[in-house]
DNA sequence: ATTGAACTCGAACAGTGTGCGACGATCGGT
DNA sequence: ACCGATCGTCGCACACTGTTCGAGTTCAAT
């Protein structure tokens, strides 16, 4: 039965034959892909069924053959980007560097898809690569000579403060994103009302000499901020390992 | 002009008067706190405009008057949560004690409202009730000795922390609303799905034997492994603030 | 009594996630 | 070479969403 609008695109010689030779169908790793670049493009609010149908070239209900929810697609994006964190193996370096390497990786990993840490709280992420990176984190901090409970929670902690330092860049990237400006122009263009608000609810002018920022590149700010709360951190932990090494699981009250 | 279904309801006799004694129209705050009773008990996915109108007792559309936005009433609401933790006054204690207040305090907000983590990324958040909290803890901070950009970073830090912290809980709260269950109760009917994902992509029974939690409350595990994780980075903090007190901006290369 | 502002609300529009059943293509077994 | 069975795609429909618009209502001030 020939379409109305344009007969020829039903007419046998005009369609490809899409048999065998061409795209192999519709698979699932291919459906999680497209999703993440239209999140990565378009945000959180940019990802329909309908338009990651059309960007497939496919109907839009066909995506539900191979994954059942949103809710589900959503999961295997999630665990998908987590592949892209690296966490170095036992051995490669010291303890220090290996869990810098991992926070830094992970903290990269939620800006470059910012729509992640709206997805994070939801629920559990019970996917491989999430689990590998938490098998990894946990074999990298027991060679430094964690173990029991402290081991599950310093690594616990390294992803904890990935997360909560990323949650204020993605909130920046997140609300500018249809102006196209960069994170840095973003943030530059949100000072001043931050300064407003600050005045209004605050006594703002008391710490603004205190910690001025002004002309500096808000970007290298949060980068700063985040080594030096890692740094930080890590110090603490040495700091525990060297009081408590080989210990009991008890850590001292 | 009498309704069909029941033309009683507008009559002039039947009504009530409306006028002065009953509800005093809508408020903007009374909006919002409805809308956070909402999102308490139902999750994110339970507030609809409709939902949140008749629940007001009003049209559905009468909140548009109050409010610009979904999104707007949204950032209220965060705000408005904002304003349930509490930062000690300087002097009040001593700085460790007021820093780990004040991210205990707004970690248990954020498990309170977990619907406020999925939005925490989403934009600034610019309302009074953040801006009275960063002031507090810059002057918290500030009265420990911290300076320049260690100043502000230190006090992102203890939120960051606190955020990350809460995201796990909150995963798990979340996903399990709508089974009536508690956090300690679902974060045990998930132990088995993430053993089994674990033994799949991970060699969890290597780390089992280390870490094992099996018949602990999920619940205090969580809570232990926050405050293992604030007390190692006070302790960092407090670290870097004796080699560092009263100097130069720049933190120690 | 009239005006004008403050406020409420029903109808409508575009767009969402998703279930259902019809359709076709591919393939293993006869 | 045929014939189901299975895999995969898709159009339609449903309930629901956020939001706009304009008509309606109340109330204080002139």
């Amino acid at each position: 039965m020939p379409s109305k609008s344009d007969p020829f695109t039903s007419s046998v010689w005009t369609r490809p034959p899409r048999g065998r030779g061409e795209q192999p169908t519709l698979s699932r790793e291919q459906i999680v892909r497209a999703a993440i670049e239209l999140l990565d493009s378009e945000g959180p609010a940019g990802l329909s069924m309908r338009r990651l149908g059309t960007r497939l070239g496919s109907g839009a209900t066909s995506v539900y053959w191979h994954v059942a929810n949103k809710d589900e697609l959503l999961e295997l994006a999630v665990d998908e980007v987590m592949g892209e964190v690296y966490v170095p193996e036992v051995g490669d370096t010291g303890w220090r560097v290996g869990a810098s390497v991992l926070a830094m990786g992970m903290r990269a990993m939620l800006l470059r898809h910012p729509w992640v840490i709206g997805l994070l709280g939801m629920r559990p992420n019970l996917g491989p690569n999430a689990m590998r990176i938490g098998d990894r984190t946990v074999a990298l901090l027991a060679a430094a000579g964690f173990s029991g409970m402290a081991l599950s929670h310093a690594g616990s902690l390294l992803t904890s403060l990935a997360i909560g330092s990323a949650t204020t860049v993605a909130a920046v990237t997140n609300s500018t994103r249809q102006s196209g400006l960069s994170v840095s122009e973003a943030a530059r263009q949100l000072e001043p009302h931050l300064e407003r608000a600050a005045t209004e609810h605050a006594n703002y002018d008391k710490w603004r000499r205190e910690t001025d920022v002004t002309g500096m590149d808000p970007e290298q700010i949060w980068d700063e901020g985040f080594t030096f709360g890692l740094e930080r951190l890590l110090d603490g932990l040495e700091l525990w390992l060297g009081s408590n090494a080989g210990g009991p699981d008890h850590p001292a009250d």
